[in-house]
DNA sequence: CGATGCGTTGATAACTTTCAAATTTAGTGG
DNA sequence: CCACTAAATTTGAAAGTTATCAACGCATCG
């Protein structure tokens, strides 16, 4: 399964203003949210540009305020493999040591804000409830890792099945989803190819499970169907 | 792949009196291993004796004292897929957050020590250094994890590879591993049938790269083949 | 010694990948 | 807005890998 994708675009990021964000609801103090709007920069990317490359320096954290990101490694042999993918509101860099273990690129035009982790590890130290948010979202993204772990175990349809109802989970306009992301991500989240993705694609439509009006836009018609599949 | 493991000891953990550790070496003046082992029970449970089931309240974290133990997931057509093994030294039940995601089981005999989360969050929200460890440790986790995906996605020699190289690295007797788990466990851990690993150790083994004495004895006498299939 | 559990080996079937080509979609410039 | 080129997606046929089903070997244990 050879994916040799040299995406690699050469535009540089543009910073930009700070974008208001909605009031936070808790009692804290000061929370994590807050903490990053306060501390945060936000940059935009335009569709393929690099966040940050594996091994580099883990520095930041990152929230992506619109549009969406993904992670990965490339195998030496080209084959390349997607961490997550990241939509607003979500927070990724977590999971660095000193060193990233992976990359980040904008799946589409986005904009993200950066946080230095050292920044928020000193808040971290003086503020109990900011550190419990870090340790409660850590604890969070492992357990979605945990989740990726069943799928893979699994045949081509359940993955597909449980990845659609990831996304529509995720992108709460029911029953469409509007996918941020190509078969070829797909097929890299799913570890499996291009092919076999468009292929159960194409089954679960003629199943009347799904509907695909256009490659990115897909109908869920049949849920039950669906969590069956997904075990 | 089927595989309907109803493994489900009906012998009750037996409390033993706690074992003494050695000093950690830190400046830290409660480190997380100490408060583990001042507010810690140590339980003893038989070979496959089950330590908690999926579903269940998250009370606690775990630390294997000796022996080692798997954590899994049985899905509904009764497919099981190993979430990790866990040695000596080892602290799992991080990712829970307020139910458990999966069960755990002792693999061979073990002490486990126990302690409350309720305990260790309310230290941590007085001691940074102790929340700070627990970050550490669910980030490393989550390292971990990210891992086993890369691992997940690739051929069955490449998983089987992997799999040695890391347990090569955990048990530090090296060239020589003595594996605690069963083909069974492997085979859940790497999300393929007995049979195809089993295959892959002889074919290992008939390309002089590994020596298997008995079933669950190996000797790595080819590292870097091994590491040339890792990737 | 016969039962039982675990691991290995063999033959066949099922599924996914690979390679190739057709088709659709998107982007660009006139 | 249309035409044209490049990219993305879908489809088809063949090959490869792994799973499934079945049988066998080998230990342990009553």
């Amino acid at each position: 399964m050879l994916t040799p994708t040299a995406i690699r675009s050469s535009v540089m990021p543009v910073p930009a203003v700070p974008l208001p964000m909605p009031p936070h609801d808790t009692a804290q103090a000061e929370s994590l949210a807050e903490a990053m709007q306060l501390r945060g920069a936000i940059m935009s990317y335009p569709r393929n540009a690099e966040i940050f490359a594996e091994d580099e320096p883990a520095d930041y954290l990152y929230q992506v305020v619109c549009g969406s990101v993904r992670t990965y490694n490339v195998l030496s042999d080209g084959r390349r493999q997607i961490g997550e993918f990241y939509l607003p509101g979500d927070i990724f860099g977590l999971q660095c040591g000193d060193k990233c273990p992976f990359s980040a690129e904008a799946m589409t035009d986005a904009k993200v804000r950066i946080v230095k982790r050292s920044s928020l590890h000193a808040l971290a130290e003086r503020d109990p409830s900011i550190a419990r948010e870090l340790f409660v979202l850590t604890s969070r993204e492992l357990m979605r890792m945990h989740k990726r772990l069943l799928l893979l175990i699994k045949s081509a349809q359940e993955r597909v099945a449980s990845f659609l109802l990831e996304m529509a989970e995720r992108v709460p306009s029911n029953p469409d989803i509007e996918l941020p992301m190509s078969r070829q991500d797909i097929a890299d989240y799913l570890g499996m190819t291009i092919e076999t993705v468009s292929r159960t694609f194409t089954a679960l439509e003629a199943a009347a499970t799904i509907e695909v009006p256009s490659s990115r836009h897909i109908v869920l018609r049949n849920r039950p169907a669906l969590n069956r599949l997904n075990g």
